[in-house]
DNA sequence: CAAATTTTTATGTTAAAACATATTTCATTT
DNA sequence: AAATGAAATATGTTTTAACATAAAAATTTG
């Protein structure tokens, strides 16, 4: 359906703004589908993000300030959500030896086997989300997303 | 640049998965350039949305419910962020006559004024988003995210 | 028409995010 | 080597959002 008639706008809309609020609504939709699976789980769309960054290390841990760069959203404390896996028994944290600034970060067994359980509702739901769309669709979905993140100023 | 690259994941991510990272993830940085854009007015996008809603009412009060059907993220509580929005003096509230469940939000001229000050503003950071899409890019966007939004269970 | 149900908004409580600031350690400069 | 500045994480405080529940009015049902 079109965002004009989705949210009553003015059918007149500026083609830029199009673009944007059917960005933002869409990632409304897609965040709230994700959300209903996790919630389930206890765990935030955040923190499932952070525990597979720490997977894809392989057991190799990784500083705070890593994590950061690679969220999905950056956010401003990483140190209580981060925090809130340690809690959950997802994840553990020691001073790095090398530079005693950094935190150096692991994901436990307990991880492990967390996302082990969910990864495959996860992996279904997102298949159902992109569902509609053909396989040359969402290579150009990726395409114009890249090209729109090379924003000039 | 390819969201793999950004999030340091592995490169054989299902085609699913890339589809969805690279909305959640763009729509994080647009979230961020439109926020940078509002803070120095003291509003939130939800607030300046719920503003815009109201304004394009054209005198024409709406109730609660209807804005929240309107709303890009619909949220919980809507009645706090129009209580924000009228502490502010942008918007009045007052129980509908005829149904006194309900009840009649409209901008005040305040509200309107501070609409006029900042969507100039807005308008150029849209059109700033989306300066690298052709005209036919931005058609395709949106029809791919409208196509992914009637998503299949 | 009284009782039960639904609709619409509000509110109390808890959890998360944002913002500013502090603390610790390391790197750089003079 | 001491002083200064920068990097990395942590913490205190305030705002905002989420969740559950309540309250009031309208609608439906037996």
């Amino acid at each position: 359906m079109k965002i004009e008639n989705i949210l009553k706008t003015t059918p007149t809309l500026p083609l830029s703004k199009k673009v944007v609020v059917n960005l933002l609504y869409t990632n409304s939709v897609v965040i709230g589908i994700l959300n209903d699976v996790l919630k389930t789980y206890d765990i935030s769309i955040q923190q499932f993000n952070v525990l597979r960054i720490l997977r894809g290390q392989k057991g190799v841990p990784v500083t705070l300030s890593i994590i950061q760069e690679r969220m999905i959203a950056k956010m401003s404390n990483t140190t209580r959500l981060v925090d809130k896996l340690i809690i959950k028994g997802y994840a553990t944290k020691k001073t790095n030896e090398k530079n005693k600034r950094k935190i150096d970060i692991s994901i436990t067994q307990a991880g492990l086997n967390f996302l082990n359980e969910i990864d495959a509702l996860v992996d279904s739901a997102e298949q159902d989300i992109v569902n509609m769309l053909s396989e040359n669709d969402k290579l150009e979905l990726i395409r114009l997303l890249e090209k729109l993140r090379l924003i000039a100023n």
